[in-house]
DNA sequence: TCTGGGGTCCTAGGACCC
DNA sequence: TCTGGGGTCCTAGGACCC
């Protein structure tokens, strides 16, 4: 039986996560900005069509902006990650198989799955735009990477109103589609491998189906081989349904403003070790290794630069705060140096394992242990109920003149009771939706 | 003035061993 | 003068993804 994976992926996701509770926004140029409203990561149609590029910092976008009515968000992640949990949940009932690959795309298994998958597809997308608002486009092929592609197409060209199924068609079609399509919208296909790839002249999707298997792999290695399979139809990549352990936990920013003293990235690395100390215990987890890293920013190329990570070790395994913080201080006080300004920071939890798999020595201190994991348990059930950051570290600072920007956020609709949209917005929203 | 954050996998090369 | 071959493990860095 023929492979059949779908690949669902929602459209600008964040601007229509927006766009769901200001309705008038719909036919709007918007964008949602990265973290300090520093560059553009989610984009509308509008603003695609006026040639702006996911990745442009908003300062050169300033007068552009102003021209045409831009209408800016900074991220709101709150409400992002519980849209998407919205989606996902949806779509886990259309496949026994699903993978969710990021947060707003997800692929689902549709192999044995009787009747015509592309009106499957649409059924899909009318019950995600019914129940969460959020407009997908599905594209379902024989491999992960041709689903991609169907993707790409089905968003691209109207005419296959939002599911594009390459198994539905015969080669040649397939063939010519693929012909028009450049090399680096390939999955895995980067910009380096991209520009080595036209140097050999491949330079369509189908001159890379085409090229021989054997002088890819001595070019480009195992990963790009196994790409060119996958664009010949050759299932290479399974789904992967349940999320593996993460190896790693980073958390990084950067600041505000510039800083220089030592005291101030020292209260924005507790911060950092918090948050990620945070995200170990969920996973119910330990690291055995924690890495703290700081840099100054490398586009004032006039300024004295400096950059530095240290790898410390810890003794034994943890997830408790407190221990991962007094780590992180001891080497960013061996990395600090004076007379530099300072734009980023971060930490990243190595060597994690799960915490019941923690190596156990003759010298636990076995009472001490148990007090700190009710310690930190309180305090993530607390941040929890009460919204994150209610209780933390008096190191992380009150006044955080380091924190990020965030000029233009939105309000969690979702999940915070003080943020409910209010009964007339709701009303004008759905309005809203009526004159679509 | 102002340029994000969080991940994974693979490979090359060095250290070390027999 | 001529200085092997094969293996493992680790790390840093590159490339990619959203």
């Amino acid at each position: 039986m023929q492979r059949a994976i779908a690949l669902v992926d929602c459209n600008n996701f964040y601007v229509s996560c927006e766009r769901l509770f200001q309705p008038k926004l719909e036919g709007k140029p918007v964008v949602v900005l990265s973290n300090n409203d520093g560059c553009v990561v989610s984009c509308s149609r509008e603003i695609k069509e006026l040639g702006i590029k996911i990745g442009t910092p908003w300062f050169q976008l300033r007068d552009i902006a102003r021209q045409y009515g831009i209408v800016s968000f900074s991220s709101n992640y709150t409400l992002y990650a519980d849209l998407s949990n919205r989606v996902m949940s949806l779509l886990s009932q259309f496949s026994p198989d699903q993978e969710v690959y990021s947060i707003d795309e997800s692929f689902l298994d549709l192999t044995g799955i009787p009747g015509r998958h592309g009106d499957y597809g649409q059924q899909i997308r009318v019950t995600i735009r019914r129940c969460v608002g959020i407009p997908v486009c599905i594209g379902i092929a024989p491999s992960k990477t041709l689903a991609k592609l169907a993707n790409h197409i089905a968003k691209k060209q109207t005419m296959y109103r939002g599911v594009c199924n390459f198994n539905a068609m015969v080669a040649a079609e397939l063939d010519s589609l693929l012909s028009g399509i450049e090399v680096g919208e390939v999955w895995g296909i980067g910009r380096r491998i991209t520009s080595r790839l036209k140097m050999m002249g491949i330079h369509t999707v189908l001159d890379l189906k085409r090229a021989p298997a054997k002088r890819i792999r001595a070019e480009f290695g195992v990963v790009t081989e196994r790409t060119a399979a996958e664009l010949n139809g050759e299932c290479c990549l399974e789904l992967e349904g349940v999320t593996s352990p993460r190896q790693q936990i980073i958390c990084s920013r950067s600041f505000g403003s510039l800083l220089s003293s030592l005291s101030d990235l020292e209260q924005a690395v507790i911060a950092y070790v918090s948050r990620a100390a945070e995200k170990l215990r969920s996973e119910r987890s330990v690291a055995g290794g924690i890495q703290v890293y700081i840099r100054t920013n490398p586009h004032r190329e006039r300024d004295p630069q400096y950059r530095q990570s240290i790898l410390m070790a810890l003794s034994s395994p943890t997830d408790n705060t407190r221990l991962l913080c007094h780590a992180a201080l001891t080497g960013l006080r061996q990395i600090y140096r004076t007379g530099f300004s300072y734009q980023k920071a971060g930490v990243m939890l190595t060597e994690i394992l799960p915490a019941s798999a923690r190596p156990r020595s003759l010298f636990d201190d076995i009472d001490a242990q148990q007090r700190s994991a009710s310690l930190m348990s309180t305090l993530d059930r607390i941040n929890r109920r009460m919204g994150s950051g209610t209780m933390q570290l008096l190191g992380e600072g009150l006044r955080k003149d380091w924190a990020m920007k965030r000029g233009s956020l939105s309000q969690r609709c979702t999940t915070e009771w003080g943020e409910l949209p209010s009964v007339q917005a709701l009303v004008e929203c759905r309005n809203g939706k009526r004159h679509e």
